[in-house]
DNA sequence: TCGCCTGGGCTACATATGTAAACTCATCAT
DNA sequence: ATGATGAGTTTACATATGTAGCCCAGGCGA
């Protein structure tokens, strides 16, 4: 059930999501909407709605205070992960390597990246 | 209008796009049908509901003979650097580089990957 | 020629998603 | 004590998506 991330978190929900986990604190909805509310411009009720799917997605854990407070369940990194490995095998055919290959020709990556990605890849051989 | 593919191609239809793109040549239902029967087990019905919903949205192009024929209007590498583009977006705050990196060290990639697009980034330096 | 099959168009229907209001308590300030 | 305020819950509603059936007209075989 992780390799489909509890069903799946939508554009929406992840802009909440990103909100948890740059907060690496659990947030009251409170400031998950004012955040929200300045970089979207969403409604409180529609921040509100999100939040709750993540909670019946099992993907942020709601824990009772004086006013609930709510942490992410998967990290950052596992859902991009995720999301990652699912672009590739929709789309690259399971080829990692064929999606970085398009990166490079489509000029997706600057001069300095592919610097920097260079170092990485010496480091990793 | 470019840069939303034209409304987006979801999932289920860009399994009908692979076809197309793989066949290279414009193709009547029949054996769009054939090649998803075969790799989906699609109804015929379904099919052809994401062949419509495809020329609705202006992705591909439907021509008259004695029977449909149907041909995409945007390429594979078109699609792939959108999706991708996409991800980064949405996933990496638009960083190309952080995308490659997250790929490294999650182990998406094998050791033979790693060697080959060291020789990629190597051309490109 | 006449019904049958099939391509193409229209309709269907549940679930997901974006977007948000309505309602219901509990709590805080007056 | 009482009403305003705000947290949490329920409901709403349009569009997107997955998945597919129904119906009609024209070509093909009997």
């Amino acid at each position: 059930m992780k390799n489909d991330l509890a069903g799946k978190i939508s554009a929406a929900e992840l802009e909440v999501m990103k909100i948890l986990w740059r907060a690496g604190d659990a947030l009251p909805v409170t400031e998950i909407r004012e955040e929200l509310q300045r970089l979207k411009g969403w409604e409180p009720a529609t921040i509100k709605t999100l939040v709750s799917r993540l909670v019946s997605k099992g993907v942020i854990h709601q824990e009772k205070r004086q006013v609930y407070y709510y942490s992410p369940l998967i990290s950052e990194s596992e859902y991009n992960d995720w999301a990652t490995h699912d672009l590739i095998s929709r789309v690259y055919h399971g080829s990692a390597r064929d999606l970085v290959a398009a990166l490079v020709r489509s000029d997706g990556l600057s001069k300095n990246d592919i610097e920097e990605l260079r170092e990485l890849f010496k480091l990793e051989g």
